[in-house]
DNA sequence: GAAGCTATTATACGCTTGAATAATAGCGAC
DNA sequence: GTCGCTATTATTCAAGCGTATAATAGCTTC
């Protein structure tokens, strides 16, 4: 009997392909497409190692649910230069790759569908959305506050929401039917409402 | 052998059940657990019934994805009175129920995150899509004239790209998590945002 | 009220699913 | 080297899936 020769992976990295092979299955296949059997064949193991390193498949995919959130609101956290600068590359990140693309809003869109059916998933989704609000209107504190007009944290919050609301619908339809908009339409759109609302133009 | 008892009902209304009957599972249990017996079963008939009426699981799916798209975008579409009014009350809808409700939007996600897999979801939402911002277009079109302040299709149509943005994205963080923010809050700052936005006041 | 049509039920089938178990091969320690 | 640990493979299992088919019960027509 030929068995297969395979690789003995370190544990982190290992879990981490497991991880990157669910994620991959359900933005091609949905969340039904994604079995153990497509996960594993994408990640190059067989299926039982699956339950080696997770107790369950459901536990396997929050854990790439919570991968996909981090994935989403690193990205903008990591931002550096003076309050402008850091406002206006939080807003145009989401509208560049590796955020601005059709299987980072399919995965979203997956994980999103079932916040009513799973409470893990949908506390998992209530700190991804806060951290990233939160984080918005921190930067919008500093900036309006570098700009000389200082708002109130209730100001901030208000405009943080109005924001983020702007930024997410406009990434979903970005990624879901990008054709309809021109090239650098959205992000311009976006900067453009964002001087708006908050009745300052962004530019340093 | 006893044969359950049932009712022979007219086709239209048949199929309107199990449509509604659809959705209910994809909203309660996501796609995955919207099996054709738990439909059956919400429908209140026999699983084998539904291959009665639909040639197949996925296109009884199809269907009802068009039904959903379809509530999503009339409730807005039939508003009458003064541009103005109709202006207000079309983005107004979209934070009342039934629009504004943790079922639509997680029929609305468990849809999207299947667009990258079925072309044919993906024809029902970029109409829907469309839909949804030329009313919305035409609407801006006419309360701007209507202000004394016309403005180009091409105008028009960035503005109608970002407040439906706007709107989307209130829309599902309200739904998802509406213990997050104050009564009528998302409703007054999506107000505020689109007058910011066209730079006008709406109230007539 | 009997006949005929078909919407509906009931049952069965082949497949796929997530999970459990047993066998084995890679690899570090000594 | 070889021993021992365990990550990995291979195989099996019961449950649930979508679908197919045959029997039947509710209407309609006359």
């Amino acid at each position: 009997m030929n068995r297969r020769t395979f690789h003995r992976a370190p544990e982190g990295e290992r879990r981490q392909e497991l991880i990157e092979a669910t994620l991959d299955c359900i933005s091609e296949f949905g969340l039904k497409g994604a079995t153990v059997r497509q996960i594993a064949i994408r990640a190059g193991v067989t299926a039982g190692l699956v339950r080696h390193y997770f107790d369950s498949k459901d536990q396997m995919v929050a854990e790439a649910y919570r991968a996909v959130i981090a994935s989403l609101t690193e990205k903008a956290k990591n931002v550096e230069g003076d309050p402008a600068t850091r406002l206006k590359e939080f807003i145009a990140v989401n509208f560049t790759e590796p955020v601005a693309d059709s299987r980072s809003v399919s995965l979203w869109a997956a994980f999103i569908s079932q916040v009513r059916v799973d409470p893990v998933l949908a506390e998992i989704h209530r700190e991804g959305y806060l951290a990233f609000r939160n984080t918005l209107q921190e930067l919008l504190s500093e900036f309006l506050a570098a700009k000389g007009r200082p708002a109130s944290a209730e100001e901030c919050r208000r405009h943080a929401i109005a924001i983020n609301g702007l930024v997410d619908g406009l990434w979903v339809e970005g990624c879901l039917a990008g054709d309809l908009f021109r090239d650098g339409e959205l992000v311009s759109i976006a900067m453009a409402s964002v001087e708006a609302l908050i009745g300052l133009p962004i530019e340093n």
